[in-house]
DNA sequence: CATGAATGAGCGTTCATTCAT
DNA sequence: AATGAATGAACGCTCATTCAT
């Protein structure tokens, strides 16, 4: 292999590291703690993201970048409010469980790279558009809405720890997602 | 004015500028910063609150006394969903804009004060239960759920810039909570 | 009672507080803990005392001030040789338990008050020149190694727990002052 | 020379400031000041030595050590009386020129390392039992006791700063470490 | 490229001392 | 004279960042 592979690898295992200490720890934990999880030492650390910031930023770029991609492959075959209610229950579920996304959405959608944020919102935007032309979702709902809304629900998932309490929190929003009889 | 009077007025000025400044930089911001936004001096922050924990934990607990203050006084004139979404709104709107009960709510809720936990529990479960008499609130929301939907709005409603998008924002999640047509 | 008893009895209060504290935790002990102990204000004690070096130093010359009382009550109808040890094994032994004079008799001879000072000198002299007349000590010993001595026994005792080794180590000393056979 | 060299280096420069410094102010003298005499950064005294109290562990330690190794290779070849003298007298007055010994003795011997602890004991040990055979120790003087007038002809020693008044005390406890006539 | 020792600004906290009441 | 709230310098310690190896 490579020295460029080695350095990919490398960058991977810092990233993957730094997503899973942030999450365990919160984002105050320590850089040193990152590069030993990622069995590397602190060095490579920064010759790899040269702040702890820009560290910071590419875990929320990956995080949205999956967030993209899963809104990409949602299936369609589905009735259009199940697989709606299923992608959307899902991230929140997820963001609730890891905080993945919580985070990423409200503490750093400001400066995350434009690349990053565009591919984000013509995954979710034409994934909006599919469940309005179907039906499912209000009309007057923009992409900034519904993302706002995946951080409310992740957030309020997140602050209880009752499955059931969970699960009843993400229907009260998603019944105020579906357009008024 | 006496000494002890003095006091009380500087342990309200630390407790008012740790709120401020802990809006505006995080948590992380430092004890040295909100003595210099109290006008006062360090050792004096640490007279009135023994650790930056017991600091913040009086700021949270300020927070959830003036939300069930809020609940208690509540007009009842109204029409019952008009009070309720003027309530909901209100808590949500101030939230978003000094992030006053997102983090309180969520960060803390498990060690607060139980005298200041239940006087909570008890102003917002009045309201509540009287909105839900009136049928302007889906009977199977309980405390918990009303709680995690206000950190949800706040949290939603901050990721916001923009004041309309914020009000949809809530206008979605209040549907939701109202009884199904 | 005047004002000005009421002064004396609290500068004694603090000084005894103070003594207490000092054996108890150490020098480092704070002056606040100090003020609690005498049940009197922080300002009490800086009145009586300007620094916390000042009450150091009276703390230690009234450690001086006991030795010295208890040097010139020895009793003398025993034998020589009796009274002198016991002098010295109670004195060392004192000082092991509460550390009541190592401290002050190391620390701080270089600058106690002259007349605490002078009245040692002649009180522990008197005795030591009865001792000497009576041949129950070394003639070469001076007043200056007997208190070398005393403060030699005493930390010497303190470093051990068991009253049987620290009588050993006492008697040790006591040999070693006797006259050579 | 390799990082792993520098390092160890300034571990023991470290070590060897701490050890002065504590000499000379006491063992509340501030690590900033042991940085400084070691000309190292604050962070590098904190990288070998995690709290103030390991490296106040070590430094004792360390002495320790150098008592054991002095008393291993305490010379034989004269007479029993003399290098038993030689070699109390030698760590009396190290001690009281350098306090090396009379506080790591004393403060730390109860939770010293284990192994520098037994070290010291065997060392120390197998000394005493050769001058105990020689007839130039008492037979009931223990190993604890020896150590522990170790201490007291340290502090005694150090209480004064006069060199003849010095040697008289130290002469007077062997004289008491005498087998009696 | 990778390493980890070195750095020092900055943090939370303590405490001797001052001074308004 | 007594009080204790206020002060800020100083402490032990952490951690993002640099750089010699």
């Amino acid at each position: 292999m490579s020295p460029r592979a080695d350095a990919a690898r490398n960058r991977s295992a810092v990233l993957q590291a730094a997503d899973d200490v942030f999450v365990e720890h919160g984002v105050t934990a320590s850089t040193e703690e990152i590069a030993r999880r990622a069995g590397l030492g602190i060095g490579t650390v920064f010759r790899h993201f040269p702040t702890k910031e820009a560290l910071l930023k590419a875990v929320y770029e990956q995080r949205l970048e999956r967030l993209a991609a899963r809104a990409s492959t949602v299936g369609t075959g589905n009735e259009p409010l199940t697989w709606f209610r299923e992608f959307f229950t899902d991230m929140a579920t997820t963001s609730a469980e890891k905080l993945i996304l919580a985070d990423a959405l409200s503490d750093l959608r400001m400066d995350a790279d434009p690349e990053v944020t565009a591919r984000l919102r013509s995954a979710v935007g034409a994934l909006l558009q599919r469940a309005q032309a179907a039906g499912a979702v209000r009309e007057d709902v923009s992409f900034d809405d519904l993302i706002a809304l995946l951080i409310a629900a992740g957030r309020a998932a997140q602050a209880t720890a009752d499955a059931r309490t969970r699960a009843r929190l993400i229907d009260v929003i998603l019944d105020g997602l579906e357009p008024r009889g």
